[in-house]
DNA sequence: GTGTATGCAAAGCCTTTGCAGCATG
DNA sequence: CATGCTGCAAAGGCTTTGCATACAC
């Protein structure tokens, strides 16, 4: 649709986008602004915020509403599936699945013309695994510590 | 299981669930709340949002997290997907599909333990692909016919 | 009687927005 | 230079929560 939604190219804008890029966390706005104002103290939340909003609708970047989260960014404009971890809520992508599993099968639901779909994974990332199964070695026998 | 989480059966608790199992709307605690009090006049929308949460937590309702939309909730604790207008906003249930597509076919994924998914459409509701209709012809001048 | 649930209202969180000055094209 | 963008801070929308009281058991 619209590519030249915005005029100006800021120093603002160019660090948020190049930061988001290079991060592979799907930050949320304040992650990314934390990380951001290191290179440039002086910027607002607000612009952090402004600016992820255009890249979204202009598609260079993803806007991911997951569940029971903030609204969290991912630098590639590439379609992908995410997972998020249950337990201390990081999100990764999921890049062994295609990722039109059965929107093209869908195009017509109960009236509804299909226009898009969401799909995402919860789950349990590697490192909380570990954290419980270090907890469970410790609850388990008595304790002695 | 995890079915006796309260105590007690208030007259609150059971005329907010009454409610919300007559209807199909998916409504938000708002929302929710407006009908409820109509019965309790005297209700608190804290009250709504306390007895939702709890009920959800029980699997008697579904508490939805729909993109761009605040909390719906399902009167129906039955696994189905759901469809969300992108115009309006209304959300509807998917009952034509196997409420486990892909779930069970995933069980890892990069290193994340499976434990559940989330899967939503979003589409144009039949009033709104109506009401787009009604608009174009309005707007473009009736051509040859 | 005891303790959970309620009503009320304030507070919390995330996000958006009004405004005046700044900097980009 | 014109004006889109920024920083600041206040406001907004949804949801949660502290507290004293009411009520279910």
């Amino acid at each position: 649709m619209a590519l030249k939604k915005f005029k100006r190219d800021t120093r603002q804008r160019q660090v948020i986008l190049e930061e988001l890029q290079r991060l592979t966390t799907h930050p949320t706005a304040l992650e990314l602004f934390q990380i951001v104002r290191r290179r440039l103290p002086k910027i607002s939340l607000g612009t952090v915020y402004r600016n992820l909003e255009l890249l979204a609708e202009m598609g260079v970047i993803q806007k991911l509403d997951i569940q029971g989260s903030e609204a969290r960014f991912d630098g590639s404009a590439s379609p992908h599936y995410h997972v998020r971890c249950v337990e201390c809520g990081r999100v990764d992508d999921v890049r062994s699945l295609p990722a039109e599993p059965v929107h093209y099968e869908v195009t017509s639901v109960g009236g509804y013309e299909i226009v898009g779909h969401r799909f995402e994974f919860m789950g349990i990332c590697p490192e909380c695994k570990r954290l419980e199964a270090a907890e469970d070695a410790e609850t388990r026998p008595p304790e002695g510590s």
